[in-house]
RNA sequence: GCGCCUGUAGCUCAGCUGGAUAGAGUACCUGACUACGAAUCAGGCGGUCGCACGUUCGAAUCGUGCCAGGCGCGCCA
């Protein structure tokens, strides 16, 4: 719709060009929005206005003249001059209903585009330390990440799922000594706790599931614990595989899978941690100073220089940061989206300064980054901090135990990632319109509930209307609806584009609500055969719509609630 | 001190690739169920878009400088 506008201006453009009413170098990207007030039509452009000062007239003026000259269009059914100079148009009442037949025609597959173009993108997300249960930032991780991917897939990409975890660092160390003393029946108030162990009760549970010689299965492996309290090793392996599986339950109960899960290990073992450092020193980025190895991130943007190989040995977090992302570029991802906590921000110029220093032909921008603020947790008024399994912070279960799935999916990805956000649980409890999840489902099962009610058949006659049968749609909240219908494409291609998964939300309450102020207005059931079909036809495309949008963003549309 | 993010209604937040009278929910005040689901709807109240200057026909949106908050600034990850 909005191109045919585009074009029929366009053209109209070009026309005056030609017979000299108005004078320019170019034919000017025009832009033509939708409006906000129906007094001002249904589309409106302000490419008048833009144009003023080049064609040396005044606005309103190459307004009225770009008007004359418009071809007839059986889109459009009325143009105005308004304000400054904008021009609105008004659709005739054909354009304006082909969304409902282009809905029903199409179904799930109403809204896809081929941005991506089949392209293969990668997104790595949630990327949690296997050190303990998932905490809620990780849930705005997982939450934003995976409805990312949703949207990616939908926008035409190839989409794989990635859940990078470290197994190598020195946390894992001190996870393996805190279990054992867990074993030796420590607890971290006793004298001979290791200096950072993890405190939380969680640690018990490991404890005790390797003493007892548990088996357990994650994603990628599965390990038996020896039961020897002397072999920190085995401790280790355990401790790692038993929380892994941990965080898989906890994203399963969240409804996030991956494709892949890479191990930082891995990336010793095939020697591409070593690889990438003696490409960094081969190219002159390096230097030894104090006993360490430094990388010259100053050349690339960063604030100083960092070391790679500490004085003791061992490297640096970011130096198998910058192999693993080299491994994601030789694997092919023109494109990857590292979706993280905002709190590693400055791991961003490292891992690209140090990819720019691999002179491998990676551009400079090159991974994107999505990075998301911190959430605070509150109830009754009051920040909540602690949890009992973790100790020092409020797990994903916690939340998902206490609001839900759904709920908490909603609004860990509803707000702009940038935002810090407050994750409040009374809100988040409340089944009513404080609560937009429950708003929004609860329109899809208000249409669920009364397609119940149609006589045998009427459903699939409804579906396969005819457009003249829209004709009979008349009434300003049917008007305001199928226009809320129409954007939902545009919604997903720009939110895919932006990587902007809470314009989603956004765009869903907005849906929801010119639903509900239709059925409050209008009854769908009523005894007029034309009337009753289109409006049936209108709820149909509307409840494909409201599904559509909720399983971009992972939340259910239930039928009844 | 430096870097990144943020500052919009009492509260929680949209809007930010510049456009018409700045939106939604909530809170507070009125109304609407003999009704296809009232988990809903209609109306009212509520704003110096942190401050200042600049660019522009036009700025919440772009630029600069301040102010305030968050997060980083480790030979931790």
């Amino acid at each position: 719709m909005q191109e045919s506008l585009q074009n029929l201006i366009l053209s109209c453009l070009s026309d005056l060009i030609e017979n000299g009413t108005i004078e320019l170098d170019t034919l000017p990207k025009v832009q033509i929005e939708r409006t906000r007030d129906p007094a001002h039509g249904d589309f409106a452009t302000n490419i008048a206005l833009a144009l003023a000062k080049q064609a040396k007239t005044n606005p309103r003026q190459l307004a009225q003249n770009i008007i004359d000259q418009l071809a007839d269009s059986p889109l459009v059914a009325k143009v105005e001059i308004a304000g400054p100079g904008f021009i609105n148009f008004f659709l005739s009442k054909g354009a304006s209903t082909n969304v409902i037949r282009d809905i029903l025609e199409q179904g799930a597959n109403f809204g896809r585009n081929d941005l991506g173009q089949g392209e293969s993108v990668q997104v790595e997300f949630v990327s949690a330390n296997p050190t303990g249960p998932l905490h809620v930032g990780h849930g705005r991780g997982a939450a934003v990440g995976d409805s990312l991917c949703r949207l990616l897939s939908t926008c035409g990409y190839k989409v794989t799922r990635e859940f990078y975890y470290n197994d190598a660092g020195a946390q894992i160390d001190n996870l393996a000594l805190s279990v054992q003393s867990r074993c030796q029946g420590l607890t971290p108030e006793d004298a001979g706790w290791p200096a950072d162990g993890y405190r939380g009760d969680y640690i018990i549970d490991v404890a005790n599931a390797y003493m007892a010689q548990e088996s357990v299965q994650s994603e990628d492996r599965t390990v038996t614990a020896l039961g020897d309290i002397n072999d920190i090793q085995a401790i280790r392996d355990f401790a790692v595989a038993y929380l892994r599986r941990e965080q898989d339950l906890d994203l399963k109960a969240f409804g996030v899978q991956f494709d892949i899960y890479f191990l930082e290990s891995s990336l010793y073992e095939s020697q591409a941690v070593e690889a990438t450092v003696n490409q960094l020193i081969e190219n002159n980025f390096t230097y030894e100073e104090d006993g360490a190895l430094w990388l010259k991130t100053e050349l690339f943007g960063d604030d100083k220089n960092r070391v790679m190989r500490k004085r003791e040995g061992g490297y640096t977090y970011f130096v198998p940061d910058v192999a693993y992302h080299l491994n994601k570029w030789e694997r092919g991802f023109k494109t990857v989206i590292n979706e993280q906590g905002a709190d590693h921000h400055s791991t961003v110029t490292r891992v690209r300064a140090g990819l720019q220093a691999l002179g491998a032909n990676i551009p400079e921008g090159w991974p994107e980054y999505v990075l998301h603020q911190m959430v605070l947790v509150m109830r009754n008024g009051q920040e909540v901090k602690l949890s009992k399994r973790a100790g020092s912070y409020v797990t994903l279960r916690d939340l998902i135990d206490e609001v839900g799935r759904d709920a908490t999916r909603y609004f860990l990805v509803a707000r702009a990632p940038s935002s810090q956000i407050t994750f409040d649980i009374d809100l988040a409890l409340a089944q009513n319109n404080e609560n937009p999840v429950y708003y929004i489902q609860y329109a899809h099962a208000r249409i669920c509930s009364m397609l119940q009610k149609l006589e045998v058949g009427e459903q699939e006659t409804a579906l396969s209307s005819d457009q003249a049968i829209f004709e009979a749609l008349s009434e300003p909240q049917e008007d305001a609806l199928i226009k809320e219908l129409d954007k939902f494409a545009g919604t997903v291609k720009q939110a895919g584009e932006q990587r902007a998964p809470h314009m989603i939300a956004n765009y869903l309450k907005d849906l929801a609500a010119a639903f509900h102020t239709f059925y409050n207005a209008h009854k769908v059931l009523v005894d007029e055969p034309a009337l009753r079909q289109a409006r049936v036809a209108l709820c149909l495309a509307t409840k494909q719509v409201l599904r559509s949008g909720l399983d971009l963003l992972g939340v259910g549309a239930p039928e009844s609630m």
